[in-house]
DNA sequence: TATGAATGAGACTTCATTCAT
DNA sequence: AATGAATGAAGTCTCATTCAT
C-alpha cells in the first residue's frame, strides 16, 4: 500500500478541484458529469472518488474554498482606523474583485452555488457563512462610524451591511450574464450613496453658529 | 366536439405550470424530473407533453410568466409625475414583492433561473430582459430627476439603474436563503442612499465664505 | 346514429389507405406514427380507428391491396397460346411495372412488407400469396413449353418459376435503393437466359445427316 | 491495471453483436428494444452503451460485419483462370450460403436491413456496397468471358452482374419466408441460364454460305 | 493506491390507442 | 359517426458510483 506523500495528495486534490471548477463554471453542477471532471483532471474515476466521496462532496469543497478566499478579501478593511475609509477600501476591494478576469470562473460557480444553496443545506451553510463574514466585518465599521457621527444613528448597522452585500451580489449576477457594467460609475454611485447615510445636515442655521461661539 | 374550451386549456396549462413551479422551487430544475411534475399535476406524462413540448419549454414558459409579472410590478411607477416619488414607489413595490410570502416560490425559481441563465441562452435572454425592463423604467426617471436638479448630474443614470437592480437581486438571494431581512430597515437605508445622490450642497459660495468670517 | 353511405365509407377508407401509403413509403412502418397518418389523411385519430382497428390492421390492408394489384398484372400472360410468348409477355409486364414511376411508393412499401413478413404471420401470408400467384401462372407455362420441347425437360418448372420471381424481387430491391438499372439491357439478358433453358441442340450429328438423306 | 485485454474487449463486443443478431433476427430492428438486447447479452444497459454508442450504431456494426463476411464469400471466385468456371464457383458459393442454416439469422437481419436502407442513408450505403462488391467481382469475369467468346458481346456486363445479384437477393427473401427452395434445381437452372448468354450458334459454317450462292 | 469496466436506477420523451363528448 | 384530449407503457440513453484487478 504505497502511501503517497501528503504533498502529492494535496496536489492531486487541487488538480481535481481545478478540473471541477472549469467544468462547473462552463456547465453548472448538474450539466457537468463526473466523467467530465475525470477527463479534465486527467485522472481516473476511481481516483477522483478516492479524494472526494461524491459529486456533492466536490461541490461543497469548492464552496469551502471560495469561502476561504473571500476571507482574504475582507482583510483589506483592517488597515485603516477611519471607519469610512475602511468601508471605502472594502467597497473598492469588492468592485475590483468583481471585474478581475481571473475570478470569472469562481464568480460563475458562485452563482451556481447560490442556486444550489436553496436545496443543499451544506452548500447553504457555506453560502450563508460567505455573507456572515463580510457582515461581521462591516457591522462594526458602521457602528463605529455611527459613534463618530459619520453615519446617522437611526439606521440599522445590520441592514446597512446586508444592503451593501446585496448590492455586490447583484453585480456579480449581472457580470456573470455578461452585462456591460461600468464599474467606475458604479463605484462612484455607491460612494455617493454611502454619503447619503451621513447624519442629516447639522441644521446649519444659527443655533449651530451659536454653538461654535 | 370534444375540443375543449380555451378556458379549460388555459386552466390545464396553468395546472402544469403550478406543479412545475412547486417542484422547481423545491428542487431546482435539474433535480426535478418530469415524473415529479407529472405526479404533482395529477395528469399523465403524455398530457404534460401535450401542453409543453419539453422540460426546457416548461422552464421557459415559467420564465416568460415571471417576466410578465414583473412588467406589472414596474407599472407602479407610472403614476407619479415627480421622479423622486416615482422612484420611491418603485422601490417600495419591489421591497413589498420581496417579502410577499405568495411570491416565495417564484423568487426561488427565479434564483435557479439566474444560475441557468449562465448556460442556457434562451433563459439568459429572459433573465436579461427581466433586468432591462426595470432599467428602462428607472433610467428616464433618473434623467428627469437630474434635469430637475434632484439628482447630481455627474453620475450615470444607467449605472444608478443597474445599482438599484443589483441591490434587489441581492435581497432576493438573501431572502431565498432564509436570511432574516428587516425590510423596513432596508427600505429606510435605500431611501437615505438615494438621498446621497442629490446634488452637493448648493455651493454656498461667497455668502458662506462671508458666513465663516 | 347517422349511418354513412357505403360509398362514403369506402372513400374514407381509401383516403386513409392513401395517407398510410404515403407515410409508409417515406418512413417505413415503424418510423411512421399513427399521428402521421392521421395528419396526412386529414381525419382525426378516432376516425382512423373507426375504419382500421389497429396500425397492424392498416398494414395488412395495404398488403392485401398490393396482392390484388399484382393479380391484374399476371393476367397479362393469359392472352397468348404460345407459352414462350406468354412468358415473354409476363416478363415484359413485370419489367415495365418495375420502372413505372407511379408504382414507386407501392414498391417501397412492398419492400417494407417483405421485412415485416419475417415477423408478422398475416403479412407473410399476403407476401407468400404474392409469390404463389405468379408461380401458379408461370408453372403451367413452363410445363406446356416442356411438352412442346421448347424447354428442356430435366429442370423443375417450380424452380424456374421461383427463379424468375426471385429475379424480379431483386430488381425491385435495387430499384428501391436508387440503383441505376438499365431495364432494356436486363430484359435482353433475361430473355437470353430463358433461351438457355431450351433443350440442348438436337444432336445434329450423323442421325440428322441420315435424316437428310 | 484493470484495462481489459483487447481480446476480452472483442469478446464482449461480439457477445453484444450476437445478442443483437438474435433479437433483430427474431423481431426486426424496430420491435427490438435495447432492453431486449441487454437482457439477451447478459450485460447491463450501461455496458452495451460502452461498446456501441446507440442502437443505430449497433445496426451499422452488424451491417459492416455482414459486409466483411460477404467479401470472403466473393473471394471464392479468385481461384480459377477460366471465367466461366469462376462464375460457376461464385454461383455455387452463393447458393450454398443461401441454405447454410448457420447463416439464417444473418439472412433475416439482412432483409430487415434492406428495408431499413430505404430510409437510413448509412444503412443504405452498407447495403449498396454489399451489391457493389460482387458486382465488381462479376463484371470483369463477364468481360473476360466476352473477350474469349464464351459470352455474347451484345449484352451489358453490368446488367448481367446486377441480374445475377438480383436473383440471389430474391432467393434470400424467399428462403427467409420459409419457402421450400430446391437449391439443386435452382442451381441447375441458373447454370443453364448462364449458358443462354453464350454467343449465338457459330454461324452454320461455310457450307451454308456456299449454299446460298 | 490506482484503474476503468461495469452497474442499474432513473432521466426525458413518444405513441398506439381509448373514450367522454 | 366523429372528435381530439388524454392515457401510460415502453422506448432510448445517461451517469453517479462501485469493485475486481
Amino acid at each position: 500500500m504505497p502511501k503517497i506523500s501528503e504533498q502529492k495528495r494535496d496536489a492531486r486534490r487541487q488538480q481535481i478541484l481545478d478540473a471541477a471548477l472549469d467544468c462547473f463554471s462552463d456547465n453548472g453542477f448538474h450539466r457537468t458529469g463526473m466523467a467530465d471532471i475525470v477527463r479534465r483532471s486527467g485522472l481516473s474515476p476511481g481516483a477522483v472518488y478516492l479524494y472526494f466521496k461524491s459529486k456533492d462532496d466536490l461541490i461543497e469543497a469548492l464552496a469551502d474554498d471560495r469561502h476561504r478566499q473571500e476571507a482574504l478579501l475582507n482583510a483589506a478593511a483592517l488597515g485603516s482606523g477611519d471607519p469610512r475609509e475602511a468601508l471605502r477600501a472594502l467597497v473598492r476591494g469588492y468592485v475590483h474583485w468583481l471585474t478581475d478576469p481571473a475570478g470569472e470562473q469562481r464568480r460563475r460557480v458562485g452563482i451556481h452555488g447560490w442556486a444550489e444553496a436553496l436545496r443543499n443545506d451544506r452548500v447553504r451553510a457555506c453560502v450563508v457563512e460567505g455573507i456572515e463574514m463580510p457582515r461581521r466585518m462591516i457591522m462594526p465599521l458602521i457602528e463605529r462610524a455611527q459613534q463618530q457621527r459619520l453615519i446617522r444613528k437611526d439606521i440599522s448597522a445590520d441592514a446597512v451591511a446586508r444592503t451593501l452585500i446585496a448590492l455586490f451580489q447583484g453585480f456579480v449576477l449581472q457580470a456573470g450574464w455578461g452585462q456591460p457594467i461600468d464599474t467606475d460609475a458604479c463605484l462612484a454611485i455607491v460612494e455617493h450613496m454611502l454619503d447619503g447615510l451621513a447624519p442629516p445636515a447639522p441644521k446649519p442655521k444659527r443655533p449651530s453658529a451659536k454653538g461654535r461661539h
